[in-house]
DNA sequence: ATGTGCTACAATGCACGCATTGTTGAGCTT
DNA sequence: AAGCTCAACAATGCGTGCATTGTAGCACAT
């Protein structure tokens, strides 16, 4: 059940010749099976239950549950164990602005500087292969390469701490991705423009590439706002806590 | 010594009835010695040490360890214990540039929606505050004011995954603040900018209210720039890790 | 004398146990 | 019968011990 089957998340990876510690893996894993829905929102654990599923002790499942909480994905409640917290719309749409936040600014930096033309191909190689999928019509290839170019997009600002977080925020958002990608119209709006992105980077041209993604999030933003109406409550319903 | 003197730090705070656990104590009294600089960077300390200076068992420390190093404030270091982690000019650019990104979004957002009469008082008193202190040179309580003014203009936002990501950012700039305000000019054009800032909000023009803090912010990088290049190296020269 | 290998030690991750505390259910009272 | 109180249980936080592993110092060989 835990296999985390085409998970995306791009933590450390059990890594080849290296031994993991088990309270890594038991992060990796937790996380990884929140993130994939195998854990839904609103699902209670106990710590020994979990420690059994996992084959360990408690001690590193408490561990990876911290700093899961930290994280947002948990919520410990003192005597009902961890309970995988709730994803609503606003936390949705909240997400996602930050994370359109981010990929302006690593969009604008990103043109501001020199990007290494590995970097530039393949953010070329992501949006041919979302077109690709887009053709055959093939939403989880989509998806994947959708992810890869958001991935590289960011990557390319150059600025760590802004890459470290952002990234955080992309797992984040993967918890929704599949939800609102089947609900959305087929995205060949996207393709357009994350390629006119590509190319006002490619010509150095902050300006042009910070505004365009940022007119194309908002779209976007309008879009996830219009599909969150219609798949559930109000506009802007839930709270999470 | 790890008294956390004028530790501004927004954690949760020892809490007045609740009682707080070992772990989040060690996690903030530790977090707090780094922002302050009781723990300056590079410092190593093993896991017995540091449990016995806090009086509690290796557990607990351990578990706030992973923690600060999930938020990049330690490094473990397999057989040396925890090292603090540094802050090299590239670091602290980044740290701004991130948090400067946080703040325009957030002075955009919270222009573009119905703020709390209360909140837009809470800003006119930070700068107010900072008047103030600018005025009797007092760099301390001036330092207090603009930390304050920016944390409220962050929670004005409303978006409270963007809140909770900048204040872990407002966190991490604290461990420079001082540092970089004591070799600033008299920050004079800094009040003057926020004062419009919020009067832009007060008046619901997100536009205006992105584009005056944006060019505080670029201003503010660029003395940035010249202040890290007066005090060490070359202007884009170490590397954390 | 210097370089290499071995040994002893110390730090760390994890398992386990204990004390604490909140919850649940049963029994009693009104 | 319904509500309240109390007692037993179970989960959790933390302390402690053990096994593992990497390191440093010493001795030996060249």
């Amino acid at each position: 059940m835990p296999m985390t089957p085409s998970s995306d998340n791009h933590d450390p990876a059990p890594g080849a010749g290296e031994r993991e510690r088990q309270s890594d893996a038991a992060y990796r894993r937790i996380k990884g099976s929140i993130v994939d829905g195998t854990f839904p929102p609103g699902l209670q654990m106990l710590e020994p239950e979990l420690a059994l599923k996992l084959g360990m002790s408690r001690t590193p499942v408490h561990e990876a549950l911290v700093r899961l909480q930290d994280e947002g994905y948990v919520e410990i409640v003192p005597r009902r164990g961890m309970r995988v917290s709730a994803l609503s719309p606003r936390d949705i749409r909240e997400i996602t602005e930050v994370l359109a936040c981010f990929e302006v600014e690593a969009a604008e930096r990103a043109a501001a500087r020199r990007v290494a033309p590995e970097e530039l191909a393949a953010l070329d190689d992501a949006i041919a292969a979302m077109d690709r999928a887009l053709e055959a019509q093939d939403l989880d290839r989509w998806n994947e390469a959708d992810f890869r170019f958001h991935r590289l997009l960011i990557e390319c600002s150059g600025n760590r701490h802004l890459i470290e977080t952002a990234h955080r925020f992309l797992d984040k958002a993967n918890r929704y991705r599949t939800l609102t990608t089947a609900h959305r119209l087929p995205p060949v709006y996207s393709n357009v423009n994350h390629a006119a992105v590509v190319e006002a980077i490619r010509r150095g041209d902050p300006q042009s590439a910070a505004e365009i993604h940022r007119a194309h999030k908002r779209r976007w933003l309008r879009e996830l706002s219009d599909i969150l109406a219609r798949l559930g409550v109000a506009p802007d319903a839930g709270s999470t806590r």
